[in-house]
DNA sequence: AGATTATGTCAGTACTATTGACGTAATTTC
DNA sequence: GAAATTACGTCAATAGTACTGACATAATCT
C-alpha cells in the first residue's frame, strides 16, 4: 500500500501538498500589501507572543538577523508591528503588533483555520475520539524534540521548563 | 484551549514547525551535492511517477516552465533523470530517475519517512484505530479539492476521474 | 575599564521563483 | 497540405528570501 522501499512516499508527498494549499490562502491576500511568506511568518509569532525580542523572534524562525531585518522594517515601516525598549534591558527592542497589525495576522490566519477545521472534519468525522489533539500530537511529533520548546506557548500545557515571568 | 477569535493557531504554528523540520532533514544532504529544495521535488516526482511528462511536472509542482528548467538541467547533466522523447507524442519528454536518481531520491525520503513513522507512533501510540489513515486523510483533505486529483498514483485509489491510459 | 550582549546596518552573494518573448519540432485541425 | 496548436527549450530581466561576514552603537555585566 503505497510504501516502496520500507518509505513511506505517500504521507511525504501529502504532506508537501498540504502545506503548499495551505500556505497558498495568506499568499494570496499578501499580495495586496506587497507582501511575502516572510512577513506573514514575521506578523504571525509577534502577534501569538507580543512583547517577544528581537533575538526570540530570530530563535523561532531560525533564520538570521540579516534576513529578518528588510521584513520587520516593512512592518514597522508600515505600521503593522510597534517596538518598544525593553523595560529591564534597554537594549531590547520589545516587538508588539498595532490593532492594524492584529488585523492582518488575523486575517491570513482565518483562511488557514477554517482549512484546517475542514481538513479535521473530512478525516474524523465520525470517529469522536480524540479529534483534534491527534493531529496536534502528530505534528508536534513531527518537530526536532530540541525546539519543542518553541511551541508550547499561549496554549495551558507549559510542559516542564521553568518559563520565569510571563 | 489556545483559540482565539476563533482562530486554531496553535495548529497554523504547529504545520508551520512541522513543516520546517520536515524539511530540514533532506536540505542537509542536498547541499552535499550543491542541490535545492527544487530539486529534490522534482527528483522525488519523477522517481513516484516514473515516464511523466515536463507539462505533467509542471502542473504537479505549481511552478512555471522557466523555474524547472535549471533545475531540471542540473538532474539531467548529474545523471539523476533522464528524458526519452514520448513514444506516442514524440514532441514529448518523458522523465525517468536514473538507477542514481533513485538512490538519492530514496536517500532524501528515508529520514522524511522516519521521522513520519515516529512521530505516528508518537502521537498514536495505542489507539490503534486508523492509525496512518487519520493522518492521512486529513492531510489529504488539507489540499484544494481541484488539485486533489495530483495525490492518488501510485496508491490503490483512482477516485473517479478517467485516467484514460496508465 | 573592558568584555559581552542586543540590535542595526552595509556589502556581496545564492537560490528559487516570477513574467514575457521567441524558436523549434511535432501534432492536430480545417 | 497549409495553418493553428501543443510540448518543450531558452534567453533576458526581475523579485523575494535567504545566506556569510564585517562593523557600529548602546547597554549591561564582570
Amino acid at each position: 500500500m503505497s510504501v516502496e522501499d520500507g518509505i513511506d512516499f505517500a504521507l511525504i508527498e501529502l504532506l508537501f501538498f498540504a502545506y503548499r494549499d495551505f500556505t497558498s490562502d495568506p499568499d494570496q491576500i499578501l499580495a495586496d500589501y506587497g507582501f511575502g511568506r516572510a512577513h506573514h511568518r514575521v506578523l504571525h509569532f509577534v502577534n501569538r507572543r507580543p512583547g517577544l525580542t528581537v533575538a526570540e523572534l530570530l530563535d523561532v524562525l531560525k533564520i538570521t538577523k540579516q534576513s529578518l531585518a528588510r521584513v520587520l522594517k516593512q512592518l514597522i515601516d508600515t505600521d503593522h508591528v510597534v517596538q518598544l525598549q525593553g523595560p529591564r534591558d534597554r537594549r531590547q527592542r520589545e516587538l508588539y503588533p498595532t490593532a492594524k497589525g492584529r488585523a492582518l495576522a488575523l486575517a491570513l490566519a482565518r483562511p488557514q483555520s477554517r482549512r484546517i477545521h475542514a481538513a479535521l472534519h473530512a478525516a474524523l468525522g465520525d470517529s469522536g475520539i480524540t479529534e483534534r489533539t491527534l493531529v496536534e500530537r502528530f505534528l508536534e511529533a513531527m518537530v526536532n524534540p530540541e525546539l519543542r520548546a518553541q511551541i508550547d506557548v499561549g496554549s495551558a500545557k507549559m510542559s516542564g521548563k521553568s518559563h520565569g515571568e510571563h
